[in-house]
RNA sequence: UGGGGUGUCGUCUAAUGGUAAGACAACAGACUCUGGAUCUGUCUAUUGGGGUUCGAAUCCCUGCACCCCAGCCA
């Protein structure tokens, strides 16, 4: 892979760039990142704040974090915190330019009485369902509502009374007066205000109108005089009226740029439906780390450079899309492989005595934490004579390409020696193998032989007397489909029963004793694990992050498909058989049989 | 004849009239005390049809497909 030495450029930075040679904007460049706290930043808001922050970084420019406050009906304060948590721990700092959109809830209001003032905005008594039906469809033009044309000093009148508390919510609204006939929607009359009697965050009761988003946020960059305002595809739409308020009101005017918003595989990134999956108890919470959240990621063991990364790497464009999961995998994998100390760790222990092993002896094996990185050293690990392996690299009747422990077959011991395995201990009842005699060859001490003799496998072993318990968490994709929402009947539907599957019995090597919340670590492989934050000092609990890669696995699911694809066919081959004993009455030839099973010489 | 957008390998993104490039994925091999990592190689793409041009992913015409807009959400 070639270096990050030029980062890729993007359509975005070309605007920027463009307008930075023809001085467009006093050669400033300065961004927002503008989030509504009412849910929890997820992935896709990354590659927002990636895009904002990122730009106006490389240019030398500033970004603002400025909360959209303008609906206290939706927000939460608890929101506003989280938010802060995961920019900064993305690695991005506003600074002192932390704004709410509620800041400029006086000016806004002084903007619509100048359109008021101006004849470009009404008050309107028709209620929602009015509105609606005056509005028109996307294929016919709306009609003027009845109120359109009183006069200004009713307007500024009836608008002051909003503002004072004196009706209901719904009684009336503010409204543009632009074209009703307009093909496009948003250019309809846009409500301007709304009356809410709602208390708000941060300007508490003192308002009971609030202003609407289309009306509010080319205002709030104004006065913050952004120079580009990105934001996603969905507000294309809305770019006309973004432009008109700033143009009618004739003040200082940034520039609306969209950008496709990022879809992952297997996942959904929508904050309203997320909210569900938490409400609905459905996950454990915004930091669940099966969620796609920040703060999810975050839980699970992935790292802000990695996410960064990934946001680089996905790029920039206009066009819809729907990432691969794959490739937010390889860049936490590409992450933790230089940084996370390498342990052993049995996540499902099966028992191996070692029969020439002495009884009561102890060595301590040296391990090396990293071998990316050889500055992080050495730690020795303890050996004795009864261990864990992982139950599945043992089979009884090894399957072809299984090169790890068998009867009568031998494996390297990481760090420690070649074992072969001679006796097998099975539980009578369930036929379940329970515990593995080994023995061992002393002159294998470290893992090689003398002699040059081979072994084909190496496996990880923690020693029994010396393993540290602890739980282990496994995480699968959220969905079972790539887009759950893309499906006609409830997304959750589609919920992935096996997304989280827990491992209580999971024995770890002894460095790992104290080990704390947020450590990443590699479970040589198994995968990168992190400790939650659920651990306590009587139990450990890990995240797996991901796995590594893993050929052996993809060699097994390939030959389970296989037998599923035998099993489909064979039964093809009884349809076949049986029609022909009804079409001819012959029995189907058993020669013909035999030849069909030897072709399917399985695994 | 609503309007606004978008169509490039399986996926994401480049190429801005001049050799269709990179990453991920997949596949094959080398190496390996992690079936990890690393290294090497292979595979696959311009939405269809016309046109302009010496030359078109790019410009023009014309189809097709998909997304967004009818919240007092953002």
């Amino acid at each position: 892979m070639n270096s990050m030495d030029s980062t890729p450029t993007n359509f975005l930075k070309t605007i920027v760039e463009n307008d930075l040679k023809t001085n467009k904007y006093d050669g400033r460049v300065h961004t927002r990142f503008p989030p509504e706290p009412n849910g929890y930043l997820h992935i896709g808001h990354a590659k927002a704040i990636c895009i904002d922050f990122g730009i106006a970084e490389q240019y030398g420019g500033l970004c603002n974090l400025r909360f959209d406050d303008t609906n206290p009906t939706k927000e939460n304060p608890e929101y506003i915190k989280a938010i802060q948590e995961d920019i900064h721990w993305l690695g991005f700092d506003w600074g002192d330019r932390l704004y709410y959109a509620s800041d400029y809830f006086d000016k806004m209001y002084e903007y619509a009485v100048q359109l008021i003032k101006e004849g470009k905005a009404y008050v309107c008594n028709l209620n929602e369902q009015e509105i609606r039906e005056y509005r028109g469809t996307v294929k016919q033009p709306g009609k003027e509502s009845p109120y359109r044309n009183r006069s200004i000093e009713e307007n500024l009148d009836l608008f002051e009374r909003m503002r004072k508390g004196e009706f209901e919510d719904g009684a009336y609204v503010l409204r543009a007066k632009i074209d009703m006939a307009s093909p496009n929607m948003k250019m309809r009359d846009p409500l301007i205000y709304r009356i809410r009697h709602a208390h708000h965050h941060r300007t508490g009761d003192k308002w009971c109108i609030y202003p609407m988003y289309d009306f509010a946020h080319c205002l709030e960059d104004s006065i913050e005089r952004i120079t580009h305002s990105f934001c996603t595809l969905e507000f294309e739409n809305n770019r006309e009226i973004y432009d008109w308020f700033l143009d009618e009101l004739r003040v200082y005017h940034p520039q609306q740029i969209e950008f496709a918003r990022l879809n992952l595989r297997y996942t959904i990134m929508s904050k309203r439906k997320l909210l569900e999956l938490v409400e609905g108890g459905y996950v454990k919470g915004w930091d669940d780390p099966r969620m796609p959240t920040i703060s999810g990621l975050r839980r699970r063991g992935y790292t802000p450079e990695s996410i960064r990364n990934f946001c680089e790497r996905i790029g920039v464009a206009k066009s819809e899309s729907i990432v691969d999961l794959a490739l937010l995998e390889y860049c936490i994998r590409e992450d933790l492989n230089k940084r996370a100390p390498r342990v052993m760790a049995v996540l499902r222990p099966l028992k191996v005595i070692i029969d020439n092993y002495p009884q009561n002896r102890v060595e301590e094996l040296d391990a090396v934490n990293n071998p990316e990185d050889p500055s992080m050293g050495i730690r020795k690990v303890p050996f004795s004579r009864v261990l864990y392996i992982e139950q599945d690299d043992f089979r009884e009747e090894p399957p072809k390409k299984f090169y790890r422990l068998a009867p009568g077959r031998e494996v390297r011991l990481r760090y420690a020696y070649f074992i072969k395995c001679v006796k097998v201990v099975k539980d009578k009842n369930t036929g379940k193998v329970t515990e593995l005699h080994c023995t061992y060859d002393p002159k294998t001490r470290g893992g090689d032989s003398p002699d040059g003799r081979k072994v084909k496998a190496t496996l990880h072993w923690v020693s029994a007397a010396h393993s540290v318990n602890a739980e282990v968490r496994l995480y699968d994709r959220l969905f079972t489909v790539e887009n759950p929402l893309s499906k006609k009947d409830d997304f959750k539907n589609y919920l992935n029963p096996k997304s989280l599957e827990i491992l209580t019995e999971c024995k770890l090597e002894p460095s790992l004793k104290n080990a704390s919340i947020g450590n990443r670590y590699q479970f040589e492989r198994k995968g990168y694990f992190c400790v939650d934050p659920d651990s306590s000092d009587k139990m450990l609990v890990f995240n797996r992050t991901v796995t590594l890669r893993d050929p052996w696995a993809k060699i097994q699911k390939a030959a389970e498909e296989k037998k599923i694809n035998k099993d489909w066919s064979a039964e093809m081959r009884n349809e076949a058989t049986n029609f022909q004993q009804n079409s001819t009455g012959e029995k189907f030839a058993p020669t013909c049989r035999d030849a069909f099973s030897h072709s399917d010489e399985s695994m």
